[in-house]
DNA sequence: TTGTAGGCGTTATCAG
DNA sequence: CTGATAACGCCTACAA
């Protein structure tokens, strides 16, 4: 018995205090202080009181590394997205936070900027960190260096992207839905000649939009164009080389459907430059509903997403495959988008 | 010899591989692959290209919380903010991300969203977490139950915000210069009723901006009127609010400084429907230059702040504490503030 | 240069 | 109900 060096352990604690400090201080023993904190419910409540008490006086606070260890879970997610600075992807971090929060659980973020390289160097980061799940909210999803990754075992959900080739739990918006109703108003507005600045390559949800486009064009009988079909990038940047090219072409769009409105603003920009006023001259239309879109001197109409809302469900389908070790099969949920109408559109100019 | 039960744990790994199975493969002892893996000097390359090859084969990845609690060291960094989704967080979020990455760190990113209670329970998130260091963006930096969190010995960081009452390390920006620019800028266009949209109470930049602000007015020996200082929020509807409040006023002010950018486009809807034109009719100063204020719809003359310097210096600060865990005294830095003119000033109307 | 033997702070499993 | 004790996976003296 005699050879633990348990004992002159119990005095020197170097700073922080531990489950041992408690347990001496309350008279119990180390493992009744795991019980009782934890709230095991067999544990008597004079005992748990003593406990707290102890605790509360030593200032004990648990080491969530100690337990994450010993529990094989860390109580963290790790979030990967593009960019935070991109104003779209505060509110889905806002939607992974509410569930987070409300689970217990902390928020590990990385931003790939839309690198292969740096998603997986993240990637790995947090797999290291044995983050309980994954909340990807970036492209690259299905490269065969990020699949690999992801064959690790821990539990993940795509968001807003995904791989069309595989199977993953999902959560996204209905393209074809928002992007119907944005060309039905712009086709009620006796516009002809629709042009669309895409999203970037490598992303599934520019490629649904696409789809939608060109559908919505077929639906309502409008001429599909090549020429009206420009290549953006979700930036500001993206959007004003498109609208530039846009307005240097003869025949010329009478509305633009932006990729997002960030896109949409980058257009603006352009207009303004080449003195075009909107919707007087064109109409514009949008994607994400910003807050920014709805501040007078922008006033876009534009097609909301609800983003907080998908990053919410999002992450509770991940809770829900952390918790239940096996993988059951995949779920799929698709939210709905809304146009907004606002001051970017209006009626087609007489030709 | 034969009471560990060491022996038959070697087989079993359940999912993930460890140190164990690796010095198994490569034929080595468990510490030579921890030596061999973390770089020492003394392995011999041959041994060390052995022990890379196993764990390349075995697909091993260190743990990261292993290691955390043996070496009390969880390259994670906590960082508390009051809200990601306002558009100049992001900015500065990158700005620690690009040192935390190359320190090898994780971002555990919380937000509190202005109020104490629920800044307490993540920075409880965080300590528990036993997080390395914290970067503080956030309010209630004097509150007591925040310092006594703080006395637990975790080196942190404050950036834009700081407890006058405390000698903390401190990383800022020079808001006399800046205002003192705004204020030269809009007395020299003829303007001498300039009114201020304060920012939230209990924050230390908000107060010197207003300390600023009072100095500028008196070198320029311009009225001071507390009518013209309406409280704001940092947001959107609060800088609204405070415009309709000043375009209520019988003797208006000419100019406006606002607290931050989203201060400013509060007022720009505000005046737009008022039917008030910027400049023409008043003009209109921000703080931040965020990357909307720069879009041509916006084009808002504002304070530029060099938030992502800002975020990587204080970042900076914070590995240099954490590093010598001594802690010297603390360090501030202060970033210069630059006026960017844009199209939201112009000359003071007649009166 | 490589191997051996703790121990970091918890929780879980069993006996009492 | 409470209390020993063994892991969790890794790093690090220290010994060989």
């Amino acid at each position: 018995m005699a050879k633990k060096a348990t004992q002159n352990k119990l005095t020197s604690h170097n700073g922080k205090v531990s489950i041992h400090d408690v347990a001496r201080e309350a008279g119990v023993a180390l493992s009744t202080v795991s019980n009782a904190l934890s709230g095991k419910d067999y544990v008597r409540e004079t005992t748990r009181l003593k406990v707290r008490e102890a605790a509360e006086k030593l200032g004990y606070r648990v080491s969530v590394v100690a337990r994450s260890l010993r529990m094989k879970r860390t109580f963290t997610l790790g979030v990967l997205l593009a960019d935070v600075a991109n104003p779209s992807s505060p509110d889905f971090l806002r939607g992974i936070e509410d569930i987070a929060d409300q689970e217990q659980c902390g928020l590990l973020v990385c931003n790939t900027d839309g690198q292969l390289e740096k998603q997986l160097t993240q990637m790995r980061v947090l797999l290291d960190r044995r983050v309980d799940g994954l909340v990807l909210l970036s492209q690259h999803c299905q490269q065969p260096a990020v699949r690999a990754l992801l064959e690790d075992g821990t539990p993940f959900v795509m968001l807003q992207r995904r791989s069309l080739q595989h199977e993953d739990t999902y959560v996204g918006a209905n393209n074809d839905e928002g992007i119907g109703a944005a060309i039905k108003h712009l086709a009620g507005l006796g516009h002809k000649r629709i042009g669309l600045i895409r999203g970037p390559r490598d992303s599934s949800t520019a490629d649904e939009r696409y789809d939608a486009y060109i559908e919505g064009l077929k639906a309502h009988r409008l001429e599909i164009n090549p020429q009206w079909v420009i290549q953006g990038d979700y930036h500001v940047k993206g959007g004003y080389d498109a609208g530039k090219r846009f307005f240097a072409l003869d025949r010329r769009p009478t509305a633009i459907l932006a990729a997002n409105d960030m896109s949409a603003i980058g257009v603006m920009n352009a207009a303004h430059e080449a003195g075009l006023k909107i919707p007087a001259d064109f109409s514009l239309i949008g994607l994400d509903d910003i807050e920014m879109a709805s501040f007078s001197p922008i006033n876009l109409t534009t097609i909301a997403l609800q983003r907080r809302e998908m990053g919410a469900a999002a992450t509770s389908l991940l809770m829900k495959m952390i918790r239940q070790k096996s993988t059951p099969k995949p779920k799929k949920k698709i939210f709905p988008m809304k146009l907004i109408v606002r001051g970017s559109t209006g009626p087609a100019k007489a030709d």
